[in-house]
DNA sequence: CAGGGCTGACGTCAGCCCAA
DNA sequence: TTGGGCTGACGTCAGCCCTG
């Protein structure tokens, strides 16, 4: 084989290789960015559940204290 | 490892907690709803408790499907038999 | 001013702005680093909390079902 | 707005909603013990009920300090209800 | 209005890790 | 063991928003 078509082989399968990890890159930043997304999300999921679990939690309290009382 | 490296793996991994935190969480709220409920009236009758059908009662205040009131039925005051499916 | 200053306060400009804009985007992966981790603890640590909420919660709930059963 | 554009100040507002989630879950998670603790008492007297120091006897049930504890200790048979929510 | 601080998105390089 | 898929980290460009 001549350099020369070595060198062009050498050069279309970079450039192959640096396409492909262009859309893996992009592909992988999608991805990123819907985890942290859904990181958001379940934090205010906890957030609210976490509310209402206190909130439960004490009129459950002062429920088993007012029957204490009685 | 709990921590994996692909994101789809995470994300995957956290809807799966999600899913079964969500469960227990509304499962408890249902359970703690059918407690208070149940445990307010013993000390006064209510009008209710003459009525033929109690389980129409319970299910007036209660919305969903409740798989776990057997378990309350076991109370010896109230009698809460499967309505036959 | 003669073309030749032009140029070479241009592409001083350019370099110096290059160079702040290369340690502002380091130091905004890092911030954006730290947000995540952040948000990865806040996760686990309302998860903590919610179980030892829903725990408590049957706890005291079976605990008033006794009571009023007695 | 809620949602910062600076993740500093998104990191400021997360540390600020953790810490008083925190707060608020230990102090429930207190309240809901000493409740529990004071209403194993009333249906049998215990010897420590005969203790000069009945203080002493609920710290000995319960880990950190109790503010709130002495108030209850003092007159067991009142109602407490802090803010409603 | 122009200028600068931060961040979103891109392409590239380097490296990890698993299936082939 | 090794090639390829994914991801971490970098530098650059473009754009937003705030301050001068």
């Amino acid at each position: 084989q001549s350099p020369q078509q070595m060198a062009e082989e050498a050069s279309r399968k970079r450039e192959l290789r640096l396409m492909k990890n262009r859309e893996a890159a992009k592909e992988c930043r999608r991805r990123k960015k819907e985890y942290v997304k859904c990181l958001e999300t379940r934090v205010a999921v906890l957030e609210n559940q976490n509310k209402q679990l206190i909130d439960e939690l004490k009129t459950l309290k002062e429920l088993y204290v007012h029957k204490q009382n009685d | 490892m709990s921590n994996p490296r692909k994101f789809s793996e995470k994300i995957a991994l956290h809807n799966q907690k999600q899913a079964e935190e969500t469960a227990a969480f509304e499962r408890i709220m249902q359970e703690v709803s059918v407690t208070r409920v149940i445990g307010m009236q013993p000390p006064r009758m209510t009008s209710a408790h003459l009525s033929p059908h109690p389980q129409a009662y319970l299910r007036s205040y209660l919305g969903g499907s409740l798989p776990n009131v057997n378990q309350i039925a076991a109370n010896p005051q109230i009698e809460l038999h499967h309505q036959g499916g």
